[in-house]
DNA sequence: CGCGTCCTTGAGCTTGGTCAAGGTCTGTGG
DNA sequence: CCACAGACCTTGACCAAGCTCAAGGACGCG
């Protein structure tokens, strides 16, 4: 079940079938966090790369009055750290949102996968996908009133979870608090409530027991000023045809 | 004057004296761009790949109501957007915010240099510093008021021109107005002028005809929790060096 | 001199934060 | 089967950071 990794990197590049089994290959083992737990703490530096392999992990910083920032939740597919070794230590520490299972890659062998110019190719892809990501959140936190925000978050993370078939045209599994999403929006718990509750009285989403269900997307693509260039998914038909054919 | 280039990159590996001849080679010419002009215009796929040698530039959006969010600067060393090649167009613009002089790097060079191990390592360096400055930028928007927002932008904009040689001890060239400070930060330019006046009054700082001047650096970093280590410039020990020895 | 760019100030309003409290749901142990 | 704890969600009243609208002043350049 490591496939999302797969799915998500050939949107990055055309990896052969040995590619693929290379990359499958790379994952030594796979080991389980339970929610709330750290994946990778800030100021270590860790031997291996991680993967998300199953769960919601996030990015996150804590500041000097204790509150948590969130800046980039991690799906299935997505790598955690590639890379540690040229920075050194981590800035910013990786927890579990929901219970999450990790995959483990040494560095010896990120870098002969590295020497391969399609799957460097395809890890760059990543790399410059997840910065472009970081840019719209800023944009998102800087210019957009919260409502917005959060709406553009949604449409993100449905169309990344498509992206990696892990959700069907509307809906996509989101085992994620409330206060969790606050910290990901740099706002409070109770806004975030209050915000989340006028949605739902809009009819834009439907979030119940951890099922998040988006009834109509393009008004909330249209609420939030959604445009999804900045995930470099391909083009827009492309995407339409993953909207529908997941 | 191509030096804060390879200043910048020798932060992130070792370069010998070939490399560093190697990386000056690659820049086939230098225009120049006014101010408030573009660089890079969203949507556009540029052929070369830019390089900041002079002045300051911006990377930013703009939103649906008309509002530009900033969402990091360029100063002299910086890259504009290696591997767009890989992206294929642009998901953002970057305007020059003063005139600037850019150089101009093609594709296949690029592609040549990370061919050596050690230069490719100096690129994903930095590559990886952006995006963890991008990280601090969201932190700061989310988690610290405006005035610390605003004291940590300028803890970082100074240390970065330290390590490039172009700024002395607490002093450097800010050639930006307001306007731009505020898109940066994400509040109206009125707002950010109340909160520089107070900064003013505390003596945290002296901005005067583009003119920055941090009289207490440490009293800067207590204020706004300024913490370098996401620059991955090096120890603590090597940053206090490179503050009293530039 | 006149225009554009930039900086500054005031008054009133809105978004989002703080403080405080109460409610729900689930799993655990008696 | 019930009591309890812990995590999570919800609501109300009040306050403050930051926005809007409106106006005016300073500076530099053709």
């Amino acid at each position: 079940v490591v496939e999302p990794f797969i799915k998500k990197l050939l949107y990055g590049a055309a990896l052969s079938d040995d590619h693929q089994q290379a990359l499958l290959g790379a994952i030594e083992r796979v080991t389980t966090i339970g929610a709330r737990h750290d994946i990778i703490q800030e100021g270590s530096a860790p031997r291996d790369v991680h993967l998300v392999v199953e769960g919601f992990a996030c990015r996150y910083k804590i500041v000097a009055d204790g509150s948590r920032q969130i800046m980039a939740f991690l799906v299935p597919g997505d790598m955690c750290d590639i890379h540690v070794a040229i920075l050194g230590a981590m800035d910013h520490g990786i927890g579990a949102v929901s219970e999450c299972r990790i995959g483990h890659v040494s560095p010896k062998t990120v870098e002969s996968l590295m020497r391969e110019p399609t799957i460097s190719r395809a890890l760059w892809w990543a790399s410059l996908v997840d910065e472009a990501t970081l840019r719209e959140w800023l944009v998102n936190m800087g210019r957009r009133e919260t409502p917005q925000q959060m709406a553009h978050l949604f449409c993100e993370l449905l169309l990344r979870m498509q992206s990696v078939g892990l959700a069907d045209e509307t809906s996509f599994n989101f085992p994620v608090s409330q206060e969790v999403l606050a910290d990901a929006l740099g706002v409070t718990t109770i806004h975030a409530n209050r915000v989340l509750q006028d949605l739902r009285a809009q009819d834009l989403v439907v979030w119940e027991r951890h099922k998040m269900t988006i009834p109509h997307v393009d008004r909330l693509w249209t609420f939030s000023g959604f445009d999804p260039a900045y995930l470099h998914l391909g083009t827009t038909e492309a995407l339409a045809r993953l909207r529908t054919a997941t």
